[in-house]
DNA sequence: ATTATCTATAGATCTATAGATAATGC
DNA sequence: ATTATCTATAGATCTATAGATAATGC
């Protein structure tokens, strides 16, 4: 064991993040908002409030590295924190959802689709495929299991759980975006078409 | 009148686009796909066959202009080929849903989340604006009546149409991108997707 | 005459490299 | 000694302008 000399103590999660977590923290908030195109080094920079040029001590190999070290961070924290929340909650499929999209709306968003289609352009094959699995292995399988545990349960009756996955993942990442449209607070919004997933809008 | 010495007659849709048309077409075509930053002026002029410098004949403002221009192009078309799908449908909220998403599915997709968020960058605050109005007449208008009407007939029960809408038009994005993860035809995942927003998973 | 393109290029921005300097941890 | 930053700048890319040239429509 190491002397604690100082006032504040290490934990597991210090206070102020090693340079090299601090930069792929805000290299992932702003890349994941904003899409890689449009983020340039000098906004991750900026944000660090360091000058441009330091990021490629963290990043020899530039801009793409970075998008990709901060993508697969990100989705490995959502694979985790996922997994665990969902385990968490009642084995119940409306308590689930409910958990999964609570611990959602507390992330950066993972906007897949852009992922998938645009931000990739200057990775490797091999590393887009990566990246393909991860978001799989991260976000599609943990929804996907509730469904199917559900249906196990015989709570729900479902054709296609890889469908309703991709479905219930897509509505989560708009109401990432709803402040821009309306008052009522995400886990609200959220709580409601939850609601309507299960209950569906033909009276019961 | 004018007479018709051509071969090819002038209809109301000519074969070849005029040139500022197209240069409109392509735009819109390129932005909707991979987003404004992610689109060089050398892309768009590539894909009409003519040289960087030639676009600015027709967007003398530049790349916001050209921009602007196609976007709202884009929701125009939205507006009156969703009203006039929807009118075209049966009085039943299951039809104008499907009706809905096919001609959705047809056009270049409208990613108003990132439009809101990233794309607008460089446009004015009258811009953004505008192109926000346009976007809630073209897309959220159309889709939030279906649900009105259908609760009027008395076909569902709902609390937020907005909030329907909105969750409606997300998924229809969704699986215009839905190709990338399944050989399952577009139509068909819509068609699955709309039969549970109205039945519901829980078994009735 | 007007419309639509072209070539050539200026100026801004962006990524990345080289080498110097300061801070940190044994 | 190692880690993390800095300044300065090269080279590539991108937007936009100027002025020449070709095509089109009266």
């Amino acid at each position: 064991m190491k002397t604690q000399s100082n006032a504040v103590k290490k934990t597991s999660k210090p206070l102020s993040l090693a340079p090299r977590e601090r930069v792929l923290e805000v290299a992932e908030n702003l890349f994941s908002q904003h899409g890689y195109a449009a983020i340039k080094m000098r906004d991750i920079a900026d944000a660090l409030g360091v000058r441009q040029a330091s990021l490629y001590y963290h990043a020899p190999e530039g801009k793409a590295q970075l998008f990709f070290e901060a993508t697969k961070q990100s989705l490995l924290r959502h694979k985790s924190g996922l997994e665990q929340t969902i385990a968490a909650a009642e084995p119940d499929v409306h308590a689930q959802l409910l958990a999964a999209a609570r611990w959602s709306l507390s992330q950066p968003q993972v906007d897949f689709n852009r992922l998938m289609g645009t931000d990739t352009d200057s990775l490797s094959k091999s590393q887009v495929r990566e990246l393909g699995e991860m978001m799989e292995a991260a976000l599609f399988r943990p929804i996907e299991k509730i469904f199917t545990g559900a249906r196990k349960r015989g709570e729900i009756k479902i054709k296609n759980s890889e469908t309703m996955a991709g479905t219930f993942l897509t509505v989560l990442q708009a109401v990432h975006h709803s402040h821009r449209y309306t008052q009522v607070p995400k886990d609200v919004i959220a709580a409601e078409i939850i609601g309507m997933l299960l209950n569906g809008l033909y009276p019961r």
